[in-house]
DNA sequence: GCACCGGAAATTGCATGCAACACAGCGAGA
DNA sequence: TCTCGCTGTGTTGCATGCAATTTCCGGTGC
């Protein structure tokens, strides 16, 4: 379990607490306090509060000076650009990859793609939202572009604990998988236009399927200031 | 001087320490000692640490476990993959924008984009950065995504070192001048596709006009690993 | 009953101190 | 002469302690 691995206290800290939220273990609004963190993690505060300050730009907790840390509220209005943000970095790498993958990369994309047919005739959801990741971040990849990579990523992190449900939703991942398909034809195809249009509209569908979900969880999608909460997946275990 | 309004120190360095790389006064590559900038900013180290963290994520200064934060060398590579990204988020911003900006939005960047085109026939290059910096932002705004919006003020940051230079160039501000007239056509129209394609077209103008500026410079732009220096704006001051 | 105000507890912000690691310089052996 | 290892110095990582601010709570006045 003491796989320092060279890294620092404050790193690992800020790892496991971003894990955390992602998984749903800290919900979200839920207070984050510096000595019950650092006793919970046996540290002191000051790595505690180093960790902190470092979710804190990539917009996982929310650090109110003098006020103390409390994890990410996400509003419906903040999911919605989240989701439309997303849609249009995701379009815009397949753009981008649809121009300049190498051919290695394409064939492995293509590979890729047809195993997670299998996935999904088998109807295995653990498995294909696995590879639902590698398959998105391929695509990251293939767009050669660092900067716009890490944002993808970073917002499909925070994005994370709202659509690891749809995937249980029925007949979601043939779904998944056909649109997929558009999307590596046209990039198999180096037609950029057409990836660009079919990844947007398959991350507009996740997008509405997770706001069905949401609203049948009973979520006011009108009401603006209200935060709304992630799909319970697991034990929310609670600090005393 | 002494503004502290309410702000805390860490705030205040972090806020500091990254005008003063974005200005140039600490060139990419220079140590950032955390004991000197203490004593420098009459500070202790640990709001330092925090603000070093904190710029970190934002990838204005690189920190590397236990050998200390450095100014973020930026290789020309990277740089390359820093203006795609601008152009293609500005890119996105215009076409949301055309989408969804309201009358009083479309007629205000109208305005402000009249208003540059007698700072251009003026040839007043610190206004029109000034401007210019205002009209961008307005377009972000229009987009009506905060997360989009923060990213791409996000990345303007980064990249200031980098296009300041570049306003200075002969006849650069009217042709500036005249792409966004381009733009703005497309968004008060509403044309969504347009206005992507100006915008994106503008912003891959400045790339080429930034990269003919750094290799007049000497900048080795084949080359992978040699970090680039931005233009020399003042005296970039070194502490002792 | 409700708003306002003052004091105590709790929590954050920051300074300081110590230990561990990285890097430079020097000397011994091949 | 070159390489390797050792030691010393400087810097970072982290723990601890104190001061300042916020927040909570009871009391008072309206």
């Amino acid at each position: 379990m003491d796989d320092a691995a060279g890294r620092t206290r404050t790193e690992r800290l800020a790892a496991e607490i971003a894990e955390a939220i992602v998984t749903g273990t800290l919900a979200p609004g839920s207070r984050l306090d510096e000595q019950a963190l650092a006793d919970q993690y046996g540290v002191s505060r000051t790595p505690v509060r180093e960790a902190l300050r470092q979710l804190g730009t990539s917009g996982l907790v929310e650090v109110r000076p003098r006020r103390g840390a409390v994890v990410a509220q996400v509003t419906a209005a903040q999911l919605a650009d989240l989701f439309v943000a997303m849609a249009e970095i995701e379009a815009t790498c397949a753009r981008l990859a649809a121009q300049s993958m190498s051919p290695l990369e394409r064939r492995r994309l293509d590979a890729l793609h047809d195993a997670m047919g299998d996935l999904a005739r088998t109807d295995d959801p653990a498995s294909y939202a696995r590879a639902n990741t590698a398959f998105h971040g391929a695509i990251y990849a293939g767009a050669h572009n660092a900067v716009l990579s890490d944002f993808a990523l970073s917002l499909r992190r925070r994005l994370q604990p709202y659509r690891e449900a749809q995937f249980r939703l029925e007949g979601r991942l043939a779904r998944s998988h056909a649109e997929h398909g558009a999307v590596v034809a046209a990039i198999l195809a180096g037609q950029a236009v057409e990836a660009h249009a079919a990844m947007l509209r398959h991350v507009t569908l996740v997008e509405s399927s997770v706001e069905g979900l949401l609203a049948r969880e009973g979520v006011d999608e009108g009401g603006a200031a209200r935060p709304v909460v992630p799909g319970t997946h697991g034990g929310a275990r609670r600090q005393s």
